[in-house]
DNA sequence: GCACCTATGTATAATCC
DNA sequence: TGGATTATACATAGGTG
């Protein structure tokens, strides 16, 4: 999107890096967004700026710390560590991109092992589910006058050279 | 983007949650992915599909020898694995200790009303912008969650040395 | 640096297969 | 069911003040 189409590399001058950082964590942060919403999940985004200020975005659900502690309880480092990809899979999956992508990708998507988990997701997907729509029921829910407010305050909330506190 | 514009709330059904999710969440780590490359930051995102599974994308700085970057990501493992309370682990991990960082969890609780929603962001942000002056960390991580098709392709890279342990 | 503008490149909701 | 296609909405690079 712009002018021009990018080469996904490290942008040479700094200056490119910080107005650049700045506009993407913007859309960044409100994908981030929108997807925990859109899809009721659980997400977490930690970011750094190129002079080192960090931005967190969590969802709605719950906190950071809950949501690492999920991430804990599923052993991740057995799954993980024997995961690693690359620059063959980037191709892969950016599709036809032949951009200069040389960054190592490495996942972690599988299904939950722990019964548990999934149990206690289970009971928070319940119980949103329930408090929304309770909500709608109260009506005064304007989801898009809703969403930009928070959105507004997301983006408020940053730039510049200063450190977020999330 | 799309044929229609979506209101950003909970998807009422779980398949079009799960389709949504799995669309946006490639997009969302692709960008993730560029904006750790072109900006050379540090970032994380993770994320839980509705079912419960882990998706966690962190971006990798090139310049930075494997042998640090594994460090890195070992000790934000081990950081992760043992604590929830707040950022307060995490931000020691990054950058040395003596620096005066104070994250603070940003999240809306969903249950909550509109107006208390709204409050609660009003606070936060009044916060956010206060103690924005503070921080100042830094570092590179990455990689990416790929389709479980792909998965098993990347197990087999296993023997290279671009391997993360997290 | 920051906010705004607009030409373009992307992401993605529906739809099709 | 899951992947591929298409029409649109969005994000954003480069430029201006």
């Amino acid at each position: 999107m712009g002018r021009k189409k990018l080469k996904i590399w490290r942008l040479e001058s700094m200056k490119s890096r910080k107005i650049t950082y700045v506009k993407r964590k913007a859309g960044l942060m409100k994908k981030a967004h929108e997807l925990s919403i859109l899809c009721d999940v659980d997400l977490v985004l930690l970011m750094f700026s190129p002079t080192g200020s960090p931005t967190l975005v969590t969802g709605e659900k719950n906190d950071l710390s809950s949501v690492v502690q999920k991430l804990s309880n599923m052993t991740l480092e057995e799954r993980l560590h024997r995961q690693a990809g690359t620059l063959e899979i980037i191709k892969k999956m950016y599709k036809g991109d032949n951009q200069n992508i040389d960054l190592k990708i490495f996942s972690v998507d599988g299904k939950c092992k722990i019964q548990e988990l999934q149990n206690q997701l289970e009971q928070l997907h319940q119980k949103v589910y329930e408090t929304n729509k309770n909500l709608r029921l109260g009506h005064v829910y304007d989801s898009c006058s809703l969403k930009n407010d928070i959105k507004e305050k997301i983006l408020e909330s940053e730039d510049e050279d200063e450190i977020q506190k999330l």
